[in-house]
DNA sequence: ACCTGAACACCGTTCAAGT
DNA sequence: ACCTGAACACCGTTCAAGT
């Protein structure tokens, strides 16, 4: 099932019928967050100015203000566009090949836009939510479909979401791409190597440690959550009827 | 163990000696800090600005540059302050009920400092770090001290750690405090009332019934990854010796 | 050593004016 | 209906000058 919502109708390009005069293509809502996004993943968000903007659209920063309330209505649209990324399973099959290939799938796609994981929580002011609400419906459905109680279901869609949204943000954390201060990496050497934090530092040492063979961090915790919803389902199962429960 | 490293020296507040001309006392890091979180507190994050805090202490925003380097250093300042006020629990304990009790207090404290929790993913660029590393350390000593071998622990941190940041930002992003905009709740309200969305709709639903009576979805997730974490130690403990394992 | 005033280079956004 | 120029009210930060 992949139903869509209507589509935000664009004027369509004019084909610049007259003279040489115009070069540009006019201004539309999706060809505004198109170069947002495009902005934001090459310079990170804090490049995504109103003046920058325009400017790689070949427009005052004012002429945004035609197509978009606020800036903000603008970063709630790359952020459901980032979203509208990750994969759904079609219904039917198993939940938990289901939930996990979402879960996996919105870890790579949040890892590819490092900026988006922090404005995830943000929202919705603005309400550029379609993708959004495609994304926990398909949580929930799959859920749903394989008998979970709709208590339970509740539980475990945010059990499911903290944990790709808290071990991505850590993930993301950590690993700052080279702009790690040398002076900080200095102090921080210091501090372990007091022997005050033992554990710290053979932490620290397992961070350096090549773990491409063995299963991802992101896979261990998700399985920690899955198996346990596994067996609060098995639990809740037999116990009372699917249909429902008396209070 | 509580053990506490080099505190920051300051100097002490002159009892203004001489006549009535001086009636504040001298701007040190501390009271910078401390007033910089109460800000933060009372008006949010982004009210926190330097002329701001300037102001409330008594003195021009530059004057604040003699005693931090940047804004930066005194964001990585107050966040290191919320962090802390967890409360780690004493070695030697069990180490279910222990890392349980540093979940709870660590959710407790960022629900109090709501604006904390988008902060603490980012830094750590100024250095600002000896609350974290107790935290941390904490934590890894429980599973070690429990006799999770290395690798167990390594993960075991990262999973119980996301879990606390994840769960917690996800209810501060719904728990928008009376910002919700009437027309944002008017659309979806509309969105969902299409019927297109029915497991969407059960959920929201979910989220305005009285769940004081139940366990709290924060220790359903934290549950989930505990027990977890238990079984898979339970799993290499008996294969292998507790003091290393060959490779 | 600490604080200040003025200034710089930016922000998001408003508004009257253009076409 | 869309775009613009100038302006407003803010930012973080620098710097020379004060004490």
């Amino acid at each position: 099932v992949h139903l869509r919502r209507k589509l935000v109708k664009e004027p369509e390009v004019p084909k610049l019928s007259s003279g040489t005069t115009t070069r540009r293509p006019r201004l539309t809502k999706a060809r505004v967050l198109e170069a947002a996004l495009q902005l934001a993943d090459e310079s990170g968000i804090e490049a995504l100015t109103m003046r920058r903007l325009g400017e790689r659209l070949g427009v005052e920063a004012m002429s945004l203000y035609n197509h978009f309330p606020s800036k903000e209505a603008i970063l709630d649209g790359i952020v459901d566009l980032v979203i509208g990324e990750i994969e759904l399973p079609d219904s039917g099959g198993e939940w938990e090949t289901g939930v996990r290939r979402c879960a996996l799938s919105a870890y790579e796609v949040l890892l590819r836009h490092p900026w988006a994981c922090r404005l995830v929580m943000i929202p919705p002011s603005t309400g550029a939510l379609n993708s959004r609400i495609d994304y926990i419906e398909s949580l929930l459905r799959q859920f749903r479909q394989a008998g979970f109680s709709p208590e339970l279901t509740y539980r475990a869609y945010h059990a499911v979401d903290s944990h790709v949204l808290g071990f991505t943000m850590w993930e993301l954390g950590h690993n700052l791409p080279a702009s790690v201060d040398p002076a900080l990496v200095e102090e921080m050497f210091a501090v372990v190597s007091t022997g005050e934090f033992p554990y710290l530092l053979e932490h620290a040492k397992q961070h350096f440690e090549d773990r491409s063979e063995e299963q991802s961090g992101f896979e261990f915790g998700l399985d920690l959550v899955l198996d346990g919803l596994k067996r609060r389902q098995a639990a809740e199962t037999p116990a009372v009827s699917q249909r429902g429960r008396k209070h």
